[in-house]
DNA sequence: CGCATGTGTGAAACTGAGTGTCAGGCTAGA
DNA sequence: TCTAGCCTGACACTCAGTTTCACACATGCG
């Protein structure tokens, strides 16, 4: 019944503090120009102290990105059962596609210095992976334990994750001008049927 | 006509030297057990010549994958004009999977290595998005320019590399039992047929 | 043949990320 | 009040990656 010790609940807090307070130095000078001297001055704290709370620089910036796989989780567990599997998954990207779209501006300012930042770039799409065995799990458990193979659950979690990526990227690269949720929508179709592939294994030489 | 130079031809053969005689110390010890002061001493070069050859440490391991780029851009341009798209991209991945099996023990090695250190895990993400805007390039001339959206088809070959991604992975975790040729076979066909997707604009709440 | 030019190499100094250690201070519980 | 544990700051350290400089070597030209 310990869940979050108070202590928990206070380090998650100033993480978010630290944060909140770096992430505009980022937008400001880039994320290369900003040293962790920068940022533990710009906080009030020691060097090592904002280090002790992020392990890495890109832990700072990608903080924010952190809920989304409990998230995202949840949201798939949430679909109705009678759904389709890739309704279902472009549901479950729902909440980054929220998180990106409450304050439009910020989110296409994050989003933009990820893009044009490659660590922070790779990084993200680690922690995206990283979110993809729970889905797997979600979708498993709606299709019948094992109706489908596992290859195949892993492959459309990370064809609906990749879809995701594809829209956050238009998104950047058009400025915002489009709407992500639009985006989304048209790179979840663009996989929905894929015009007429026959014979995968028989080599269609 | 100057295509390649005399120089670049040493350099290129330099850097492919480097690589071979850096290769086995990660492998034995590490990626990140290994600095450039071991690889330069095993090589015989100063710190600051193999530096010159490989900007990062990534670089130098995931050299092996450089040729891909091309390779696969080559191989879907010569595909039939006939052939469906996903199955033109199917094979478009050919050169990569053959790449890794040509000496599986090799091939299986350098990707566990890759996969067990996520600076390469990254890296190797970021050079094959890099290899997307090619291949979606292909794609557009070979389905008459305007038929099919330019984000369509960007998700497509996102999606196609995504199924080889996961293919290495599954190679990977089951150590090489499976036929990485059939592993990507596997996981091009989770996505050829997703069961029924209706309405993707109109939200199916 | 002698000289200038360009390129590859090595040495060294420098910045900054990330790790580890240690001592002091604050807080919570007995 | 005393004690045990965590949080903090200071410091030293390793290593990646950048930059600068000087030297060696080759090639082209007069």
């Amino acid at each position: 019944m310990t869940g979050l010790s108070t202590r928990a609940i206070g380090r998650a807090a100033v993480r978010g503090e630290l944060a909140s307070i770096a992430l505009p130095r980022f937008f400001e000078a880039g994320f290369d120009n900003v040293t962790f001297d920068d940022l533990a001055t710009a906080a009030g704290v020691s060097r090592s102290t904002f280090l002790r709370y992020f392990g890495t620089k890109e832990d700072v910036v990608l903080f924010a990105f952190d809920p989304l796989g409990d998230a995202m989780s949840a949201a798939l567990a949430s679909r109705p059962a009678a759904e389709d599997e890739w309704t279902a998954l472009r549901r479950a990207v729902d909440p980054a596609v929220a998180l990106l779209t409450r304050e439009p501006d910020d989110g296409l300012t994050l989003l933009r210095l990820v893009w044009t930042t490659p660590a922070l770039w790779g990084r993200l799409h680690e922690k995206q992976a990283s979110w993809r065995p729970a889905l797997a799990d979600r979708l498993a458990e709606r299709s019948g334990d094992g109706a489908v193979s596992p290859l195949a659950l892993r492959t459309r979690v990370m064809a609906a994750l990749g879809c995701l990526m594809v829209a956050f990227d238009s998104w950047v690269n058009d400025n915002g001008r489009d709407d992500l949720d639009a985006l989304t929508d048209a790179t979840f179709a663009a996989l929905a049927s894929i015009p007429s592939y026959h014979q995968v294994n028989g080599r269609p030489s």
